[in-house]
DNA sequence: TACTTATAATAAGCATAGCTTACTAATTAA
DNA sequence: TTAATTAGTAAGCTATGCTTATTATAAGTA
């Protein structure tokens, strides 16, 4: 209705929360939530990784990056192994369990993906991921 | 560092929550959460509008904006006003010390939008702001 | 008119996602 | 060998939003 004038912060954290809930609809009866998918997601990326590491690479504060990694464990997906190198660390594999829901994130994913950016041509959709993506790193670090 | 191939609903989720950093950063000392903002802008645009409208116009649910109403009624920056025509209903105004608010969240708004769109030229951000926009409404009502 | 249904607002209570502060154990540097 | 730093966690808080249920009022229908 209204052509809604939000600046881009309103804008955009508007997006995140429709975004959120199309996301959780759709994986409505699985197991994970959005931070939780997010989260196996990075470790798919990067497997063995510390969980400083980790956390540091989804700028999150290690508490919280822990209590993700708690909350994927006890879910069967991911587990914990010590760090032979140093005996304070853990680091993070993926167990067989997750690549079923790694297809599945990734297939809701896309399905999102689709519908919103239904109506854009694709040089339009390439040109605001780049945007988004400039934007995320004018903002990270620092 | 890694050029993050996040698909588009995460990486929409990470730069609200970059932004939402910085705006709480920026408001320190100040009153108001992101969402307080929000809706004291959204206030702002339609004075006078009733819970349920204003709920619609955000998208949230009436017991949603209920609180945030509530909020902003405590910080003494809105009050609510019986509907003349209907006594189950309120309409919202603005309270002078509401002038004051609004200035800063523009102000620190436009700060964060400055910095967030470093480098990128003035046609890209307008094409990445448009495709947000369109975004936002593929996703919302339907 | 009387009855039923729908609507505006709220109450209670929960879930998600993230944080700060403080602590333990281990490592590294002085 | 002490001092400082680092990896991980515990406890508990905040912000944001939800579902379900309740109350009061409006509006439609028999």
């Amino acid at each position: 209705m209204t052509p809604k004038q939000d600046s881009l912060g309103f804008l955009v954290a508007d997006l995140a929360r429709l975004m959120r809930r199309a996301f959780e609809q759709r994986l409505q009866g699985g197991t994970l939530t959005l931070a939780q998918a997010r989260t196996l997601i990075h470790v798919a990326r990067r497997e063995g990784v510390r969980q400083i590491d980790l956390a540091d690479a989804m700028e999150l504060q290690p508490i919280t990056l822990a209590r993700l990694i708690d909350q994927l464990a006890a879910a069967g997906l991911v587990e914990r192994r010590a760090d032979p190198a140093d005996r304070r660390a853990y680091r993070v594999y993926l167990l067989p369990a997750a690549q079923n829901e790694l297809a599945t994130i990734e297939r809701e994913a896309a399905a999102i993906r689709a519908r919103a950016l239904q109506g854009l041509d694709p040089a339009q959709a390439d040109a605001a991921l780049a945007a988004l993506r400039a934007m995320q790193g004018n903002l990270s670090g620092r």
